[in-house]
DNA sequence: CTCCTTCTCTTAATCGATACAGTAGCTCAG
DNA sequence: CTGAGCTACTGTATCGATTAAGAGAAGGAG
């Protein structure tokens, strides 16, 4: 049986109450007492208030719940994410607020009642697709919200199309006409392989929908139609799927001159893939990626830099410090493409 | 004002526990009543049971408290704290549990109170010191605790001092004699620079105790008496305070033939140091690092591989389905050296 | 000497749910 | 016709705290 405040205070000889103020109010009670009692405390081994109990009384947890990926150990692998939480962590230690990674899991059954049993005062929500009945839960909660895939009351984001379309201008400015664009949630099914993305404006998730946009309208500026780009789907976004999905375009004749993967971690696997056929990023063929990851840099990738530890950071600063301006609270970053050695002019 | 299972029940015209029973124990009502009851909530907006409240009442909070290092934005650079946590996450995923950040923040009180006002079932540690206020609040929570740096009740780590026996072994194997080892928590100034170790063991810090005392053996077997090894202090693990601890070492006279990192963050740094006065590691001066992080191999560094997400998979087994045999509530995981071209026969 | 403060502590209501004992109504065996 | 057994709910205590309002004693002003 654990010791409670209530323990503490027939020890002591006082009521609850006061014992609860000697930790939440010293100013309550006399010094002497007030010692008398946390001595007593120590004595007993009553460890502090329980937190759940006082949050449930005070109404606010003091975490924030975070839907992180559907999977949430795969989150840890991806770099990109990690920076973002980074920069949550970062605002979320400044306001004492503690951060709660919700276990979505492999089962909708079991993510939906892990958004539902998560002890939060809102929500930050990280890559998991809108159709997922998970966020339909966390959107229910009714409680703050920030979800860099959906335009909500509260939203941090990029412009995706625009920086998607920056990229394929650069391509086509180098005179490249054949293209294979890689990515995820391009298909009905998940798995990896060639797949036909009839519109992009078609596609359920809101990242791939946006950033094929971009490609496509980049295309047309330059006279390629949508319908001769070559559309690979990735099971996953690993370097392995990249690869694989690169592999698809690659084997095709004509074989496109550009691969546009819309990560940098895919566009790593399509450089692998270039390196297994003895071809050359950047004069074959070129590759570009999407996100600015670390080791973007040290494969000489020409990818579009988002500012993943800033997007952290503000949408913790949305949830819990909102702006009081409406318009403050709906936050567009910038973009800016690297152009490195992984794209060059179109061969021949 | 929030709906409650009371607001529910009113509405229906039944009692607050049927409502209650409704969404936990749908075999108590029947099946008409119960579609009636969740139709109402939908319809008033209710999104089911506060899990506050629920986790009082069940005495259980459905999350386990991640106290990581002193300062959470940091753990997100360390890439072997994130593969803790990506191995942490796996296991509280497959438990249905949360995993609770708790912001332990710059300063001491906050940190106090952070641990204190955690709603969690147990507790993980990593890398906090355990001289940390912190540490003994979260102890005096009574709750199940696994840390890596202290030996409690339920444990998982590595022998750290053999380890790095291995390491000053392969080192004076190759004829070192004049060594430098750089870390944290060296010196009682938290600020990059030399320091005197008199004795590994009076160090606070666990991790620096034992990974010192492994070298310290190893140089004594190849008769190197302590005192001859200059030792210097990181202000934290990173590369540029690595660079800076490791830029002492080399402008002394005579020059030391291996610098010994405790930490691969630190050696990525010394070899930055040697790089910036054109030595060459592994030919000049041999570099040995901890950890393996994925840079250390592509940096050709010579360290001990420890397995970081197993770590973090074992803690989270420990804390959330702790073997009935007491024995096996303490694992020790096997470590590797990995000599790579970094560290080679001493010069002269 | 009375009234008003001030200080210090207590009383009681409340946060939102869960769990267990209890009860009404019905079926059915003996 | 009685009572055992079941279904489908209800009533109430409880989880462990916080907080506003109140109460008693001490001290100071008039």
């Amino acid at each position: 049986m654990r010791p409670t405040l209530q323990t503490v205070a027939d020890a002591v000889g006082v009521s609850r109450s006061t014992v609860s103020n000697a930790y939440g109010r010293p100013d309550q009670l006399s010094p002497e007492l007030r010692e008398k009692i946390l001595e007593a405390a120590r004595r007993i081994g009553y460890a502090g208030p329980n937190p759940t109990a006082r949050s449930l009384r005070r109404g606010r947890a003091g975490a924030i719940g975070v839907l992180f990926t559907p999977t949430l150990s795969y989150a840890f692998t991806d770099p990109y994410a990690v920076e973002f939480l980074r920069g949550l962590a970062e605002t979320a230690e400044t306001h004492r607020t503690g951060l709660l990674l919700v276990p979505l899991g492999a089962d909708d059954e079991g993510a939906l009642s892990a958004v539902r049993e998560a002890s939060v005062d809102g929500f930050c929500v990280y890559c998991v697709p809108g159709w997922y009945r998970a966020m339909s839960a966390a959107l229910a909660r009714g409680l703050p919200m920030v979800n860099s895939e959906y335009q909500g009351e509260l939203y941090v984001g990029i412009d995706e199309a625009a920086a998607t379309r920056a990229v394929g201008d650069h391509l086509t400015g180098l005179g490249h006409r054949r293209f294979a664009v890689i990515g995820t949630y391009l298909g009905t099914d998940p798995a990896t392989g060639p797949t036909t993305v009839h519109a992009p404006e078609d596609l359920p998730s809101f990242v791939s929908r946006e950033r094929l946009r971009g490609y496509r309208d980049a295309f047309a500026a330059a006279g390629v139609p949508w319908s001769d780009v070559v559309t690979v789907n990735a099971a996953a976004n690993t370097r392995e799927d990249g690869a694989a999905a690169a592999a698809y375009a690659l084997d095709r004749d004509p074989r496109p001159t550009a691969i546009l993967a819309i990560t940098d971690v895919l566009a790593l696997g399509a450089l692998d893939a270039l390196g297994e056929r003895g071809l050359r990023a950047g004069a074959d063929v070129s590759v570009t990626g999407f996100d600015d990851v670390p080791a973007a840099a040290d494969a000489g990738l020409t990818t579009v830099r988002q500012p993943a530890y800033e997007r952290g950071r503000i949408a913790g600063e949305l949830l819990l410090s909102p702006p009081d301006d409406p318009a403050e609270r709906r936050v567009t970053l910038d973009t800016e493409l690297m152009v490195r050695p992984s794209t060059g002019p179109a061969p021949d």
